[in-house]
DNA sequence: GCCAACGTTGGC
DNA sequence: GCCAACGTTGGC
């Protein structure tokens, strides 16, 4: 079981937009970059990840289901891209601020810190759950199955 | 709004 | 196949 993250600038798709999708979910779509789609070429359907907020909040705001597995991009016209579906999960009890994930030495080898700029990342299993506490979720209760 | 970091494109 | 130029992302 694997987990991801997420990131949406939420002027264009917030975490609460993402909740109004209810639990049909929502194309994850727009990415134009062959790391991010490889990444969800390896998404399976049930798996967990997190909702990030960027430029704006910079903070794991929720968490996020995989619903359904890589398939093409339909705004994307030459037929390259794919993307996943993701439905709302949970918010966070307490967004979990870049800053707090930066000053954690523990999540120093998180994507998210050493690789900014990707949009679509993987998350390790300790990460998922360290993000989980510091939300104030119990990550027992927020893992797939 | 700036700019560093990174990815992509295209000329050679 | 290299690399300079350019575009984009996202933290600050």
């Amino acid at each position: 079981m694997a987990y991801w993250l997420f990131k949406s600038e939420p002027h264009k798709w917030s975490w609460d937009d993402q909740v109004k999708k209810g639990a049909g979910g929502q194309e994850w779509d727009g990415v134009r970059n062959y790391q991010a789609r490889n990444f969800m070429r390896q998404m399976k359907a049930g798996e967990r990840g997190f909702f990030y907020h960027s430029n704006e909040g910079k903070a794991v705001v929720g968490v996020v289901e995989i619903v359904a597995e890589a398939h093409p991009d339909s705004t994307d016209e030459s037929g390259k891209w794919e993307c996943v579906d993701i439905k709302a999960v949970t918010p966070l009890n307490e967004p979990v601020s870049l800053d707090t994930i930066k000053a954690d030495e523990r999540l120093a080898e998180m994507v998210l810190v050493k690789n900014s700029r990707l949009s679509v990342q993987p998350v390790s299993e300790d990460e998922f759950a360290m993000i989980c506490r510091l939300g104030g979720l119990v990550a027992e209760d927020v893992k797939a199955g």
